[in-house]
DNA sequence: CTTGAGTTGGTTTTT
DNA sequence: CCAACTCAAG
């Protein structure tokens, strides 16, 4: 979406445009043009003689690399130029170099599900109790090494404590189920390309050669490997041009890395730095709140919002009742929009958490408004979806045991857990995979008769499978769904069964798309592909439907029309960020609502629910800390539209009780605690108390029960 | 071997 | 509250 304004070029984004050798950053506040700004450079590149084939775009979605396609090509700059995401990128390198990075090009991509069972099966193995070592708990850890580049190898070398040397060794026991499973999850997509890249000049020199000038998208948001990639890619002609807004990375929790993009001078001391602060897509008014909230951040280099549009449309912040009132009030407003002649598509709901989208999915339906939840990953969760994926995976990597123990009995077909472990004991006893000793039933004595023949069949049935993978998917999908008896079991599972089977269909239909868009259509390929897939990329703007979606996942969108909600203490800040304790994560939770707030075109509207129910209990709330720094009054009783007035008037003092950090406390039902913090705000002070139960609290002042001791 | 009832435990954001 | 797991009956 080009922005109207945007007739031509500004100084500054005709400077990120024309500097053409050497680094380049570009410091991009949102609504600035970057997109437009990257899409312009790539036809200057070309323009001025280098060949789109030697240019390579990353983006951090495989939407917005989609789009970059579509914009170059509409300047003029079409075919050629490498446009991807990292992982993307990681892929193809480690598929073409397979060979050099010890790895079979048919590999495996492991979600976060995969990685799970993976990581449990790995403490199981090392026989470590999965309750003192929590499966997920390890999984993160081993994300973070990966992400900093960190293997199993040297981290057991360096390990010297108890639970670093345990995590060693479920980490080791991980890494060869992988290599087993001839599976990489995603943070080994990035690790192994970086070894690669780092430890083979000649694969070095010949990406150098290829790539001889790199963009970078969302800069901010690259985490070490993804650095250490980049920096490889270019260190043979330095020509890397990123761009970012350090204000907008939302995903330091994934490892992204906030100093790749502050050390950028550092890490080139010729760089060229150039600043877009204007802002062509918000009114002054949004801009002002986002600016407000923002300069909360202690962490963070000054830079100012400029605006260039026309005062008009509205702030607003909003009080509901409960979660049901919040989703009822925001489709009234949203009712009253469509009134006025706004079209649904410019409509867009935000939320902290996807749980929250229900409740509105609820008052949508309720009030026949068409809406889409933007959350592309979830249909490739659901079991019927995962299931026939499981053996279109298997036909590509038969060592896939996750896919295989996945199918080898869905639907029922008599192989059960005895045999199947039975097969298991054979396979590891002749060092053989669980496919292999499948094909070799016969020969396993443990097996009873039925059971032989019942393998036998399945094995005589991926044959034909196999038979019938020949290039395009869609035909291939529908005789797997067919003669694997995936159908019929559906068929007979009554009104469910209807879903899931019309689930499959639109799977069968989007491999059908993929058929006709490649130009070489495979398996592998197709496969790789929608591994890769997020939630963003579900997005369609052109249906014409209120968008919903997590705050998360509204990165590089905007809506004339924005809704965010939940705006509430544990929700944004959502508590298991430990943003009590640790000031950094609150500044990322800050960030996030910033960039919910700077995705708003014309109106913007806030709100939160007074009470909510969490987990089937109705539990009053405290408004988010963040409303406050918005720097505008709202009334925290009324629910009535309240404009955004930027009144600076004092707050009320606080009648009565302070507290002093520190401070010994009693609350009638948590006990005994000291106080962490203190917010004078007037009627609205909060307190956030660590209460010796372990909890950490925030409560507001005039409703909560709290004596100094 | 399958199924269903009952139990347990975990509960953010995502390439 | 929900998903994943366990266990006993058929």
């Amino acid at each position: 979406m080009e922005n109207a304004p945007l007739q031509q070029l500004t100084p500054s984004q005709e400077e990120a445009v024309r500097h053409i050798e050497g680094p380049l950053l570009v410091v991009a506040g949102p609504g600035s043009g970057k997109t437009r700004v990257i899409t312009h450079r790539i036809a200057a590149l070309i323009d001025s003689g280098v060949r789109p084939y030697n240019i390579c775009a990353i983006t951090f979605t495989n939407k917005a690399a989609e789009e970059m396609r579509q914009r170059a090509c509409d300047l003029g700059a079409s075919g050629g130029a490498h446009i991807s995401t990292f992982h993307s990128l990681c892929v193809r390198i480690l598929r073409r170099y397979a060979d050099r990075a010890a790895l079979r090009p048919n590999f495996s991509i492991y979600d976060q599900k995969d990685q799970a069972r993976c990581v449990k099966q790995a403490v199981k193995d090392c026989r470590f109790d999965t309750s003192n070592f929590p499966p997920a708990r390890m999984l993160d850890a081993i994300s973070t090494l990966k992400n900093r580049l960190i293997d199993a190898e040297s981290f057991r070398n360096d390990a010297d404590d108890f639970f670093s040397k345990t995590l060693a060794e479920i980490y080791l026991r991980y890494q060869n189920l992988l290599s087993e499973n001839n599976g990489l999850d995603f943070d080994d997509l990035l690790m192994k390309a970086a070894f690669l890249i780092e430890g083979a000049p000649e694969v070095n020199t010949e990406l150098a050669n290829r790539f001889k000038f790199l963009l970078i998208d969302e800069y901010q948001d690259t985490n070490h490997a993804q650095y250490r990639i980049a920096k490889a890619l270019v260190s043979r002609h330095g020509n890397i041009c990123a761009t970012g807004d350090p204000d907008q990375s939302i995903y330091r929790w994934r490892g992204a890395d906030i100093n790749n993009i502050l050390a950028f001078e550092s890490d080139w001391p010729d760089a060229r730095i150039v600043k877009l602060e204007e802002n062509f897509r918000s009114t002054p008014n949004i801009l002002a709140v986002a600016d407000s909230l923002i300069s909360h951040n202690q962490k963070r280099k000054l830079k100012r919002l400029v605006p260039t549009r026309e005062q008009g449309g509205d702030v607003v912040i909003r009080a509901f009742e409960d979660e049901n009132a919040e989703a009822a009030g925001i489709v009234r407003s949203i009712e009253m929009l469509l009134e006025q002649g706004v079209s649904l598509g410019d409509v867009a709901v935000f939320y902290r958490v996807n749980s929250m989208s229900r409740v509105f999915e609820e008052a949508l339906i309720r009030t026949k408004i068409p809406y889409q939840v933007v959350r592309g990953v979830e249909f490739y969760n659901r079991k019927e979806i995962r299931d026939i994926l499981a053996y279109l995976k298997m036909l590509v990597n038969p060592e896939d045991e996750i896919a295989l123990l996945r199918i080898i009995n869905t639907p029922t077909r008599g192989i059960g857990k005895t045999t199947i472990d039975r097969i298991g004991a054979y396979a590891s006893a002749n060092r053989i995979s669980l496919f292999a000793a499948l094909k070799k039933a016969e020969q396993i004595d443990s097996l009873s008769r039925g059971a032989k023949a019942k393998v036998a069949a399945f094995v005589e049935m991926f044959k034909r499978f196999a038979n019938a993978n020949v290039g395009p998917v869609a035909p291939l999908a529908e005789v797997v769904f067919d003669v694997s008896g995936l159908s019929a079991s559906l068929l007979a599972a009554g009104a469910e069964g209807k879903d899931a089977s019309d689930n499959v269909s639109e799977l069968i239909s989007a491999a059908a798309d993929y058929d006709r868009q490649s130009e070489e259509p495979s398996l592998i390929d197709y496969l790789q592909q929608i591994s890769l897939f997020s939630d963003t990329d579900a997005y369609d703007p052109t249906t014409g439907r209120v968008a919903l979606m997590t705050l998360h996942a509204a990165k590089g969108l905007e809506f004339e029309n924005v809704f965010i909600a939940g705006v509430e203490e544990g929700l944004l800040p959502h508590e298991r960020t430990n943003s009590y304790e640790n000031a950094d994560e609150l500044e990322e939770e800050r960030r996030l609502l910033f960039v919910g707030v700077t995705r708003a075109k014309t109106n913007l509207h806030i709100s939160y629910a007074q009470y909510r129910t969490i987990r089937g209990q109705s539990l009053r709330t405290i408004p988010s800390q963040f409303l406050f720094e918005l720097g505008c009054n709202f009334d925290q009783q009324s629910g009535i539209d309240e404009d955004c007035d930027f009144d600076d008037e004092p707050v009320s003092e606080a009648a009565g009780v302070r507290f002093e950090k520190g401070e010994l406390v009693r609350h009638q039902s948590f006990g005994l605690g000291r106080v962490v913090d203190f917010v004078n705000i007037g009627e609205n002070s909060t307190v956030t108390v660590k209460f010796n139960t372990g909890q950490t609290k925030s409560l507001m002042l005039k409703y909560t029960d709290l004596v100094k001791v």
